[in-house]
DNA sequence: GTAGCGATTCTTGTATGGTAGATGAGCGCC
DNA sequence: GGCGCTCATCTACCATACAAGAATCGCTAC
């Protein structure tokens, strides 16, 4: 197992990315213990920077720490799941009303190139890049590119469950979406931007019972005074 | 120094309380060098817990880590702090959105238990901890307490620019915002609620350009783009 | 066959030593 | 006097060793 080109970053950043995307891509399953000695073995170094590495990740809400236990990749929260949703909504949608506040011509044209090389975009790896750079850019004019760093780090939750669904996404919905999103910001309408982005995000959301369904295991249980609200 | 009770959590936990509080109250102040050795020695442990202290503390904006140089107590950013403010009026106005779709009768008793506490409240800690309190029960009446410890994190950066400013705060005025909020919610209006929180969390806008002229080396430099916006 | 107890073997937490790189002081050279 | 190099010293990084709690397997007693 490679884990990058040795010599820029420390050891135990590295590490942190190479798991973050085992767990990710579920080469890592919710459920399933790790030991610092298992992963320092894998990568052929010592514990310690395996240890900083899990410590990093848990704080990011990917792995659980028990103490004199064990450490295990977490399960995936559906209410955490709900919530990260609710905190991406809640910046993507202030975003967009700042953009489409302050947004002018060279804004749009960027947003637009953008669009037009999602539409070329033949395999859904490289799609999904250039919708992530879609959402990157918004919060970049919006001049909060900090505050999308945030999103990204809890968009790992959602991803997840993305992963699970692959193959079911609706690439031509989402361009169609994207375009009626720069339209607005580019009118400068803010409450039509704010609705349109409220849209964009609920695509997904009818999806996730459906995936706890196929995948329990993967995921934490749920209580049924939650259960409608998903 | 003391560092809490030996046997409940790991030293470096309790460590990350210790140096969290000595940073917000300036004890620790922004631009200071501290090395592992120090502060091991400080608390009469070893390097190691200190350094994984450091590592989350570092993860949470709070210092900066140099590797082969030097760990220093960030400076306090003026763009950070905006955009720590973006992101606690995003997720702060969604969630009084869905407190007025969603609140009943106990929800605003609870509201306003907590406004009459702060009525009585004469020192100014005490009142700060029912500040906190009255916004985190509104994030737990609309479901999203996991959201709300999101702002609480990236909250101590505006707590840093607070500290420095005590004494000019307008306690009676922040009670009467969080009427206004009540009685916005209570009315399930959400519009209004929106507008009232958003007044409420502009309050204290004018006092960061005032507070960098007063305390420059606590900050980090601004860009001069930047300063119309602060 | 089964319940209960104990040693073994896991796990993470902590301590310490050694290493590479960066910094800054002091000296020599221009 | 001022600029540049060398070396001592500091830093965080990584490796290794030890400690302590938790879980499990296996024995023993019933």
């Amino acid at each position: 197992m490679n884990v990058g080109e040795p010599g820029e970053e420390t050891m135990a950043v590295r590490l942190v990315a190479a798991l973050r995307d085992e767990i990710v891509t579920l080469r890592l399953r919710p459920g399933d213990a790790i030991s610092e000695s298992d992963i320092a073995a894998r990568y052929g170094i010592s514990r310690q920077p395996v240890r900083e590495a899990f410590i990093r990740l848990a704080q990011q809400g990917l792995l659980l720490i028990r103490p004199k236990r064990a450490t295990v990749i977490k399960k995936i929260s559906p209410d955490g799941v709900r919530q990260s949703r609710f905190i991406r909504e809640s910046i993507e949608v202030e975003i967009v009303r700042r953009v489409a506040l302050c947004a002018d011509g060279a804004a749009a044209d960027q947003l637009n190139a953008l669009i037009a090389e999602q539409e070329q975009a033949s395999e859904i790896h490289r799609f999904h890049e250039l919708d992530e750079e879609f959402h990157r850019t918004l919060a970049r004019i919006a001049g909060v590119e900090y505050a999308w760093r945030l999103v990204e780090d809890h968009k790992i939750q959602l991803d997840r469950v993305r992963y699970l669904t692959l193959g079911v996404s609706s690439q031509q919905r989402a361009i169609a979406e994207h375009k009626i999103i720069v339209a607005a910001v580019s009118n400068g309408d803010a409450a039509e931007s704010e609705a349109a982005m409220r849209d964009h995000l609920a695509r997904a959301e009818h999806l996730l019972s459906q995936t706890i369904a196929d995948y329990p295991d993967y995921f934490e249980p749920v209580d049924e005074a939650l259960e409608v609200a998903l």
